[in-house]
DNA sequence: GCTATTTGACCCGT
DNA sequence: ACGGGTCAAATAGC
């Protein structure tokens, strides 16, 4: 299977992910189960991208696209290799300038039109003036990068005035696991199995806010072929037929949701893979 | 007083 | 040597 489609289907993947999940956090009335698992999804087609090392050859989207009304999008993937510690040895005294040069093993680029609120924590730890840059670029890292040894960094640099453009540039994933603080999946064990089956949609007709509605939305432009999404691979391995109605909807029953949620909460995704064949 | 942000200094990679 | 990334003291806000 050509790994650049495969790259495109995650990114187009996290993107509807990610949108489900700022719409879910704009209405109250979603429980906290629902957001877990859009927040779940969405990290998996994060690490899910990750772990395809043939990402790097995913060509960017145009640059004409980014006028986009409502729109995020991913520009770029990439690079580098693993990290190195390239800090000497400083006495106690003198540890000012003492840091890892980032080299991180992915980053990836969002351009919105307003600094993206994309859930997480972020502590700001500097500023510079960029050269040949009209603004100046911010730099954050996880507010867990002390407690939590979280080594999620990203960069904000304004690139447009009329209309704004931001550039975030993401360094790592999030290894705090702070979003499960308010929103843990709890699965009633008192519940009928019936009651405790979960529907799932990957048709795109849920209602799409407007900019009004929601100013920080970001990465959302319907496709095409937007309702003709494949279930994701996990899914199709794990459902059968009787899962299916005829509204591309899903309901699992409580075995099939273990079993997904077991995937999604793995820390080992390279065991996911393989227990549902991988790609 | 605590926490987050600002900002100049410092170091690394090219 | 230079530009960019990070540190950490100073400052601001609560």
């Amino acid at each position: 299977m050509d790994h650049r489609k495969i790259c495109q289907e995650l990114v187009r993947g996290r993107e509807v992910a990610n949108r489900l999940r700022q719409v879910m956090n704009e209405h109250d009335e979603s429980s906290s189960f629902v957001q877990t698992l859009a927040k779940n999804v969405l990290r998996s087609f994060s690490n899910s991208l990750f772990l395809l090392d043939k990402y790097p050859t995913y060509e960017p989207y145009d640059v004409s696209q980014m006028q986009q009304k409502d729109s995020c999008f991913i520009i770029s993937s990439t690079k580098s290799e693993d990290s190195q510690e390239s800090c000497k040895s400083f006495t106690r005294k003198n540890r000012r300038g003492c840091y890892k040069r980032k080299r991180t093993t992915q980053e990836w680029e969002e351009v919105s039109e307003t600094p993206i609120v994309d859930g997480n924590q972020w502590r700001k730890y500097g500023q510079k003036k960029i050269l040949e840059a009209k603004y100046s670029r911010s730099y954050y890292r996880c507010s867990h990068k002390n407690d939590q040894n979280c080594q999620a960094s990203k960069q904000v640099q304004r690139i447009q005035e009329e209309p704004p453009l931001y550039k975030t540039t993401y360094f790592g994933h999030h290894t705090c696991n702070n979003d499960l603080l308010n929103s843990e999946i709890i699965l009633d064990s008192n519940s009928s199995p019936a009651e405790t089956s979960i529907l799932l949609s990957f048709n795109n007709t849920f209602p799409n806010p407007t900019k009004q509605e929601c100013p920080f939305l970001s990465s959302f432009h319907p496709s095409p072929s937007s309702d003709c999404y494949m279930h994701p691979p996990e899914l199709e391995a794990t459902l059968d037929d009787s899962s299916r109605n005829n509204n591309n909807d899903v309901t699992l029953s409580p075995r099939q949701w273990d079993d997904i949620s077991t995937l999604l909460d793995s820390a080992d995704l390279d065991d996911a893979f393989h227990h549902f064949g991988g790609f």
